[in-house]
DNA sequence: GTAGGGTTAG
């Protein structure tokens, strides 16, 4: 009723003013045309995030109305950029309510107590404030924590709409007062669509998926007819798939009705629209259940490009690239995301030329694009070509980010460049606040380079975060080193910061006994990984504590532990047992370990150097030979790095 | 063509 009466109050005044128009201004109205064609062509631009572009288009604009100035500020406001904003609004001719309420709502969405002061500061300073300028306040509030002053707000305004309802119901939720949300959506005296699908999702933030589930029941029952109810469904439904509840998804899904033909996906009709269907198919994407996933993308009427991007990322996920990639070739007009998406998807099966191809045939890239393929070349450890790519994108003028220059990070990390390291270093200090994988990855970038001394002065910065990576990285750093008493005081500290390890911390620590020699000390520590932290000793772990043993001599009791190992040893472990045979001259347990080792891996001579000369040390020449013929046999060639002669014979 | 509350990818 209400929403007819002021359809035709619209239609009314448009029309009259229209006709305003057309009679006061007739000789301006081809003028008229061209500035609402600029500004909408500045509003698109801003939109897209061509904010240069934009004001380009904006300066160079002869005749400008406040339409022109409100979309030039709408732009800065969309990327946060206030005072540029600001200074827009300061100068423009004639400003109207649009343009104010576009500056209060640009300033309260700002993160700080300072824009939400001085997006107030206009609010009250505002000559005629209208249901939005209020509704703003009200949103500006809530996100901020202030629910009290939202409530203020609220009761003061001289007229609310179902705007002002929906924005205290989300603001109870982004609060976490969940009751007091259903309490006030219960008594709202109208209900759109967003009203219930801000309860709903707000519910599903505050991990209340069932009680959520429960309200939609209720409006059904309460509410009569399914108006305002698909939004909802396809909430919902996103909430079953976030928490792997892919069945109950589906039954949500197949309650919607589908109506194909005329008359599909009009406002307020329950019916399956492209989110309903794009939903359904994330959820068995991200349960890993491609063929349904397939399935659901194969019988839609019509796609747009979440549904492309979504399935295509499914088989990203799943490295199935030939399938991502044909789809890919069918999509009629991928975006950005979907061109990093198959860039991401190369890359991480170590493909990088076609990384690389698809990068060069994108029509715009952005920094995940640059970031994608940076860090492709990182992880398949091409770093000259992760810098090759770095240095590309310095001079195509895109900004590096976090996430560039922590990929960069590990360039340097993985070629050792401690200058490289430095540098970008120095970047990060310009460009970021450092966060928690950038700290590590410059902990980790300075000690693997042996500036053991500024990792830990990072180190000594970050280590009240109590971010296990960042102990881990600097208890590596100086087992790597030979710093192992550093590396001991470390994991000590670690216990009295409560600080739980993980497996990784327990071989830096058992690498630093092995090379200091702590015997003792080191079995201990291998003994309490079960007892004390409850985590079981991998073959890592035995490998270390092999090594520890039979370095200071233990070669028997090293070989009885591998003996009672509860898997299978490996290569490293019998290795670590051959190598300080060798030093200790026990022929006996490097035989056994050599035979180990040649079964885990025929094609390797080192065993077998190793073994022959131990023969040939002690004179057993006879053994030796059969060594070199059991290797002839076997068709290896020793390797540069052996050599049959020992030193000792010369 | 520009402002307030709300579903789907990254």
């Amino acid at each position: 009723m209400i929403r007819s009466i002021n359809a035709v109050v619209f239609k009314r005044s448009f029309l009259q003013a229209r006709l305003f128009c057309s009679y006061t201004r007739p000789d301006n109205s081809i003028q008229d045309l061209h500035v609402y064609k600029l500004n909408k062509k500045i509003s698109h631009l801003s939109k897209t995030g061509q904010i240069n572009e934009a004001r380009a288009l904006f300066d160079q604009m002869e005749q400008k109305n406040t339409v022109s100035w409100n979309a030039m500020m709408s732009g800065y406001v969309k990327r946060r950029e206030m005072a540029k904003a600001r200074k827009l609004f300061d100068e423009m001719p004639q400003r109207d309510n649009f343009s104010w309420n576009l500056m209060i709502s640009g300033y309260v969405s700002c993160h700080g107590i300072g824009f939400l002061k001085e997006g107030r500061s206009l609010f009250d300073r505002m000559p005629e404030r209208d249901c939005v300028s209020w509704n703003t306040m009200i949103g500006g509030y809530a996100k901020n924590g202030r629910m009290d002053e939202a409530s203020e707000v609220y009761l003061m305004m001289p007229e609310r709409n179902v705007v002002s309802w929906n924005a205290m119901v989300t603001g109870f939720l982004q609060n976490g007062d969940v009751a007091g949300a259903i309490e006030f959506f219960e008594r709202m005296p109208e209900k759109d669509a967003a009203s219930l699908s801000a309860l709903v999702s707000g519910l599903i933030r505050n991990g209340e998926l069932d009680e959520a589930a429960r309200v939609v029941v209720r409006f059904e029952r309460n509410e009569g007819g399914k108006d305002n109810l698909l939004q909802a469904y396809n909430t919902l439904i996103a909430g079953y798939g976030q928490r792997s509840r892919v069945d109950e998804a589906r039954k949500l899904f197949d309650q919607i009705p589908v109506c194909y033909g005329k008359g599909k996906g009009r406002d307020g009709r329950f019916e399956r629209n492209v989110v309903s269907w794009n939903t359904m198919i994330m959820c068995y994407v991200k349960a890993g259940d491609i063929v349904s996933a397939r399935e659901l993308f194969d019988q839609m009427m019509e796609r747009d490009t979440i549904s492309w991007n979504t399935i295509i990322a499914g088989y990203v996920n799943v490295l199935d690239m030939d399938e991502a990639s044909k789809l890919f070739c069918k999509m009629p007009n991928p975006d950005i995301l979907s061109w990093n998406k198959m860039i991401a998807g190369y890359a991480q099966i170590g493909d990088l030329d076609r990384a690389n191809d698809f990068f060069g045939r994108m029509p715009r890239k952005n920094v995940v694009s640059w970031n994608s393929v940076i860090t492709g070349y990182e992880k398949n450890e091409d770093y000259i070509g992760a810098i090759k790519i770095f240095i590309q994108m310095q001079v195509e003028g895109e900004k590096p980010d976090r996430h560039t220059l922590s990929s960069v990070l590990s360039v340097s990390t993985g070629i050792v460049d401690l200058l490289l390291g430095m540098q970008i270093h120095q970047l990060v200090t310009k460009m970021v606040i450092p966060d928690v994988p950038i700290n590590n990855a410059l902990i980790t970038m300075y000690s693997r380079c042996g500036a053991i001394i500024d990792a830990r002065t990072i180190f000594d910065e970050v280590k009240l975060q109590k971010e296990v990576i960042s102990w881990n990285a600097m208890i590596g750093g100086y087992a790597s080193h030979g710093h192992a008493s550093e590396a001991l005081e470390v994991f000590k500290l670690m216990k009295s910061f409560d600080v739980q390890p993980t497996h990784i911390t327990f071989i830096s620590v058992l690498h630093a006994c092995a090379h200091a020699g702590l015997v003792e000390e080191g079995r201990r520590i291998f003994i309490s990984m079960a007892t004390e932290y409850g985590i079981e000793p991998s073959v890592e772990h035995y490998a270390s504590l092999v090594d520890i043993m039979s370095r200071h001599g233990q070669l028997e009791q090293a070989l009885d532990m591998i003996n009672g190992m509860p898997f299978e040893p490996d290569k490293a472990v019998w290795g670590a047992l051959l190598g300080a045979a060798k030093v200790h001259n026990n022929i006996e347990v490097a035989q056994v370990a050599a035979e180990e080792l040649i079964r885990l891996a025929p094609d390797s001579s080192a065993p077998y150097v190793l073994l022959y000369n131990m023969y040939a040390d002690v004179g057993q020449w006879g053994s030796a030979a059969e060594v070199r013929k059991m290797m002839e046999r076997s068709n290896i060639k020793k390797q540069a790095a052996y050599s049959w002669v020992d030193s000792s014979h010369c």
